[in-house]
DNA sequence: TAGTGGTCTAGACCACGTG
DNA sequence: ACGTGGTCTAGACCACTAC
């Protein structure tokens, strides 16, 4: 750590990248919990022997990124899933009309099952590695819309239960969040197009052959590790994906 | 404008939001094209009578937004339709292994036509004013991928003909941005599953009834004035649509 | 009143690109 | 050598929140 101004680099990366690799490595850590205020950036700055506007520049970027939020006159909070507005980084179906509303979610299955060679290289565990397949459906104003099959890598999540899981009184990342400790940041996307088997059919209220929005999502911890996989295949009939890119 | 350090914010806006605002009417106006160097950060400190610090605030957030890029040692420069790279901010179909390809563009039909009540809204002219509906067919690595139905408002799109959009030499938003000054700078797009109707199925090499993607975009200038919709159905057996949301 | 983040300034030095 | 953006510091004052 160097106090010059304009000095170092010679630790090759810039001071406040460093800042917030060590503030990141807190976050992981659990040092600071989702909903609490981190220390002020005076303490920061003390704590890290910068300047409070090398912390200021290194928090920028970690609000850049929706892993933390400042409230002026109260603090910095890391972002949890408790905030009802955090739903929706993450769910991206809308009624066509635009009005966003909250999901229902009834558990279909739990199984306990072996990765896969391709759920293993996405969840960077080896394959055959024990994980969670998890099947939900969900409900937009009382209407089925989405069929979701999870995966989950079993070591990551110790003792997770089907009665665990159905007796939550909460979101599934604020599951993951309060008893495991795992705070899902981020995720990846991509997108296709499919047609209803039967099964699926049925649960989603049309016929066998329907179109149906297939999304494939990793969901992402700090250091963006993978620790979720999600196939979800909606009915567009009524709904639509929003994709909210870039802008501020 | 303002020089006491801290004062101010009587006139609402934060100093450096009303520079960013400032550079963003120059930026509409013209006053610098894509691909040219903006004024320095110290030349335009002394133009608005602010400090670099000042300055330098609102460009951060332009880059954040894509509007313009910074290189170390050259300058700041207004991003524009050039750069292959900025393609894929507004392509986001990918083979499913993931390797970027270029599409091929091939015009189907170019006709005039009168914009329909939801078109209208959507672009913000009036309802039944002239319109040009273009309908272009890509390719990925010579195979046909995704229609394209493109809708752009006559009135900012003077002396547009078929002539001019077949004989361009370069991108669609390359044409938009020399010839009629209009750079698309963002995207809101929103996606839903469909079935390929005859005609499509033929175009795209599929079955009648295979399953589409179906994206509908607003293409946006600066200020979030809309330019341009399109609607386009992909053939997602082979490809995907990749949403890279958030992060840096 | 005290503490927090938000804005603005000023100036130093570094790294990069060009001539 | 010069000009550009990139980093870092220091300090002032404002706006908001809580007590």
């Amino acid at each position: 750590m160097n106090l010059r101004p304009g000095a170092d680099t010679g630790g090759q990366l810039p001071l406040y990248k460093e800042v917030k690799r060590l503030l990141t490595e807190s976050l992981a850590g659990g040092e600071w919990q989702p909903g609490v205020a981190l220390p002020s950036e005076a303490k920061l700055g003390e704590r890290y022997r910068v300047s409070i506007g090398t912390v200021r520049k290194a928090i920028d970027e970690l609000v850049a990124e929706r892993i933390v939020v400042r409230h002026q006159g109260r603090g910095t909070f890391v972002v949890g899933h408790n905030a009802p507005r955090t739903l929706f980084h993450f769910f991206h179906i809308v009624p066509a009309d635009g009005t966003k509303l909250q999901p229902q979610v009834e558990l279909l299955s739990f199984e306990r099952a072996k990765a896969g060679a391709d759920s293993a290289m996405r969840l960077n565990i080896a394959p055959g590695a024990a994980v969670f397949m998890i099947r939900n459906l969900l409900r937009l104003g009382g209407k089925p819309v989405e069929l979701d099959e999870i995966t989950l890598p079993a070591e990551r999540f110790p003792r997770l239960s089907e009665k665990v899981f159905r007796e939550r009184d909460s979101t599934i990342y604020q599951l993951y969040q309060e008893r495991y400790g795992i705070n899902v940041v981020h995720s990846a996307e991509r997108l296709s197009a499919a047609l209803a088997d039967r099964a699926s059919a049925k649960l989603l209220g049309v016929a066998a052959g329907a179109p149906l929005l297939r999304i494939r999502r990793t969901a992402l911890t700090y250091h963006d590790l993978p620790v979720e996989l999600r196939t979800s295949l909606v009915n567009t009939a009524e709904h639509e994906y929003f994709s909210d890119l870039g802008k501020s």
